[in-house]
DNA sequence: TTTATATTCTAGAAATCACTGGAATGTATT
DNA sequence: AATACATTCCAGTGATTTCTAGAATATAAA
């Protein structure tokens, strides 16, 4: 048996890697965009308002630590999540962070313009409202991400098609919208577009990667 | 309304800044000590084997991502975790590190001289013969640690105290130890004293961080 | 085969981090 | 009041990280 300091030392270097991803902020929201889906170094890189060069470098570091996996199609590569897991693990970091961080806080709430817009995360009753058709589930990421996943009813219009595509919807009925999570804005502009054309429209906080940690999506 | 683009930042810088406590080897140390309970600077620094000064550097980490709370009792400080969420969070990394890290998995190997010597993570049975009296569940922990919290029908025998204190264990019943997870060497320490010694023994992976996360510790 | 496209690799600059040693602070003991 | 003790703060050094720019690679299209 070897020096006992010198195998943990070794057992916490290694579990250091996994921290040492989650520690960027670019890296951070790389991921929240891979809980959406799988997608391509450009799309990334477009969305998350970052050059291809450094997403690509981010990538790597998410490829040593063995938490992405890819497949090249075509001229594409292909970036993916390697497990549920790592997507769990983005919700536990973020929701700790949300909990513990007064910054983030007061940070969360110049998003939410006004409280009321905002849906209680009661999950079993929106759920329930859903199944029985009082309420409409909004899915408003692009359409890809919502055939990656999407929550249980979501009906997918995505925000640069919404103000075309308002025909749809009944105005008659309550639209819940959602996208990609809590530091996405998408769900907070289509509700702004739907109230201002007189539909009954709230967003929900939480995105597909929040709703699988307490094991309710689809 | 702010340039989404900046507000987005913001909001990822700060959770980053519960990632950057976990991407070091140092404090991952210090975090899983003091999922034990809580302890002051110079017995976590005693404990992972590093400098007074450093520890205090690395706490000052942990305080500033404010994942822990201190306490002066007379000359000495005393670090406890913020809330039961850092301990979770602390299980939640090194168990996806354990599924994605081959090297992590490989130095683990290293540690558990038999595989027989541990026991499979089945708690409902663990629980039910610890519950009928059929197998003993011995903490080997320091005794403040047990004292902080314990597995279910637990026994305390320090590590350092089992060679005198064997008489209390009883030869003719199933001996199950534990300690402080995974990553700690006690447990295996004690099972190989106590084989030695003519008893009937192996020992249990998880700690009482790792148990708590599936909701059963007491 | 040439050209365009998508991605990675390499090198370098600026910023940050881990760690060490010395000084400072605050509390308990004498 | 003086001393000892536990801990933190500060300054400095070497290592690491983030990001940018240029070269290299691999595939698809012409």
């Amino acid at each position: 048996m070897e020096n006992p300091r010198k195998i943990k030392n070794v057992l916490y270097e290694q579990v250091a890697r996994i921290g040492k991803v989650f520690s960027s902020p670019k890296r951070l929201e790389l991921i929240e965009l891979l809980c959406q889906g799988e997608k391509t170094v450009e799309t990334l890189a477009r969305e998350a308002a970052i050059s291809v060069k450094l997403t690509s470098s981010h990538l790597r570091e998410l490829r040593m630590a063995q938490l992405v996996e890819t497949e090249r199609q075509g001229k594409n590569i292909h970036y993916r999540l390697a497990n549920q897991s790592v997507a769990n693990l983005w919700v536990q970091v973020h929701t700790l962070a949300e909990e513990r961080l007064v910054e983030l806080q007061l940070a969360l709430q110049k998003i939410a313009t006004q409280p009321d817009d905002m849906i209680p995360n009661d999950r079993e009753s929106l759920l329930k409202a859903a199944r029985k058709g009082e309420v409409v589930v909004l899915d408003v990421r692009p359409a890809e991400e919502y055939l990656a996943a999407h929550l249980p009813f979501a009906r997918s219009i995505p925000l640069e098609e919404l103000r075309q595509r308002l025909a749809e919807l009944p105005k008659d009925r309550s639209i819940v919208a959602y996208c990609r999570g809590p530091y996405c804005l998408m769900a907070v502009d289509a509700v702004a577009l739907l109230k201002k054309e007189g539909y009954t429209a709230r967003h929900l906080r939480d995105g597909v990667a929040e709703w699988a940690v307490s094991g309710k999506s689809k």
